[in-house]
DNA sequence: TTTGTCATTTTGTCCAAGACAAACGCTTGA
DNA sequence: TCAAGCGTTTGTCTTGGACAAAATGACAAA
């Protein structure tokens, strides 16, 4: 399969993400990728193009169309990239360089030691809110310029996991309210988001119960009622298709009774707004402490 | 996509990790799945063929073949699920009874709370090597009659990483050897494996990096190297095939510099040991510890 | 009994080209 | 400024055939 250069179509959309039928219609459409065949005909990748399309995959979520950058040459895509770059927000007390480094250089160990001496110095909160939020920008910009690979991108992920659950952990909460159930939909992977939005809201007092990504509505319902929760709160990463998630939001306020908020946040909703009633949006996590306050004062006794 | 209660294609193979592929042909030669159609003629699966198709799956991952038990009755696809259940060893302090009723219950504080007493009664060391996982046979098992429905399988993972995560970091080592790295082959979603691993390690004064699943194996040689790790630990679940453990194994260990180990463990690799020269294969959590303590003979100074 | 080789099923994945609905982006009209 | 209409783009689903890799079973040799 990953013999030498070149690579099967089920490794393709594995790395990817861009499944077997997009890849073989973009060949028929737009001529590229353009594989190899091996003795049994079947697509053979080289490493060149499948990086190619990586690039092209980030365009996408970016909200590039296909027919604009798949037919694309390397060098036009790098540019397309870097001029959508928005400028990174001040990392506040961190040395983006710095961290960086340190990621790039898989110094792991210092690496989660600075975490933690941010977290102490900034507190959980601003830390999740600023300087994760930053960094994660940070992150994905320098993987754009190739300067990461896929294993660095991993190490920073669960050093950012570790040290937001541990700080998260000790903030053991008595239980106060209000109750919030958080996870994803079906179709999205990520899971940070849920961290970030526990890390602003444990420190308020808030329950909050992560349930992982990728649970079918239905699932939502059953837990959000079994488990007496005031909220439910959902998280969308920049990939998520906006449509889907509209959709999807719409018919689980239909499924949950009312009395149960709906809270939605994420990338893939900033700048939305129409058609979300009874749903309140939050744009980023600061509004998130501003919902939670709402809340309070509508269930104050 | 997920109207009442019929699924597309898609969220089967999402729900069930069978690939579409697989879903047809099934069809084709089985005469199961038989899905309705829909206005325009695409396969709309109803929720019972689903949740068939998941006892199927299971019983694939045991070693059944698909030809004894696609076209069987759902009735005999339980009976011999409850056939082959092992029976659970026992879960020490812990009422499993008791336990599973936290679960099903969504009283996710006390389940919290409950676990974290365990690790504080117990030691990390033998939580995660004793408890942990007789609790995830356990949870298994009620998944395979029905009792658990997949929001509470994400609970109680969720709920088992933070308590994990939280006393691992507690034990924060002084960065003495072996250095270890931890990870997953590109196939693999779950893990579990690698934080239980890591929890019986660190104690010992490892020093465990973990990387998450799903690296490619280029990238593992290259953090491997880069971090100066001393080990290179892989986790397969159960459901990972054995054949390409193997072929990815032994040629990972050709990419590796013969200093740094190899190490692989979990559910996958029991009872193997052939083809696997050069590879130290771990046989269970306890097994973890022996394989600590040989690399420091080898290595005292 | 165990071990190794061979032939025979079984089984998952891949291919091709066509079809179509949903989403997009544009223009038009209020 | 926003809503509605209309081509165009685009991802997913369809069918049926093909084939290599894996599992199984039969048989011979150590």
């Amino acid at each position: 399969m990953t013999n030498q250069e070149l690579f099967s179509i089920s490794s393709v959309e594995r790395d990817t993400g861009l499944s077997k039928d997009t890849l073989r219609v973009w060949e028929r459409r737009y001529g590229f990728p353009q594989p190899d065949r091996d003795d049994n005909g079947d697509r053979a990748y080289p490493r060149e193009q499948v990086e190619k399309l990586r690039l092209i995959r980030r365009l996408l979520d970016q909200g590039k169309r296909p027919s604009k950058v798949v037919a694309a040459s390397t060098a036009e895509l790098v540019a397309m990239l870097e001029e959508t770059a928005v400028e990174a927000p001040q990392a506040g007390d961190i040395g983006e360089t710095d961290f960086l480094r340190l990621v790039r250089l898989h110094r792991s160990v210092e690496l989660r030691t600075m975490l933690q001496q941010l977290v102490l110095k900034q507190g959980l909160q601003r830390f999740a809110s600023e300087t994760v939020t930053a960094l994660n920008v940070a992150i994905g910009q320098a993987w754009v310029r190739g300067e990461l690979d896929v294993c660095e991108e991993h190490l920073y992920s669960e050093q950012i996991q570790n040290v937001l659950r541990n700080a998260i952990g000790s903030h053991s909460g008595g239980g106060s309210r209000p109750r919030i159930l958080l996870t994803t939909f079906p179709d999205e992977q990520h899971g940070l988001g849920l961290l970030m939005a526990e890390a602003v809201l444990v420190p308020e007092g808030a329950t909050c119960i992560s349930i992982g990504v990728q649970t079918p509505l239905g699932d939502i319902r059953t837990a959000a009622i079994a488990g007496q929760f005031d909220v439910v709160a959902l998280s969308f990463s920049g990939a998520f298709p906006v449509r889907q998630a509209v959709e999807g939001l719409n018919q689980l306020r239909g499924m949950l009774p009312p009395e149960i908020a709906l809270w939605a946040g994420g990338a893939a909703l900033q700048g939305r707004r129409a058609k979300l009633d009874g749903i309140r949006v939050i744009y980023d996590l600061h509004d998130a402490l501003a919902a939670l306050g709402e809340w309070r004062t509508k269930h104050a006794t």
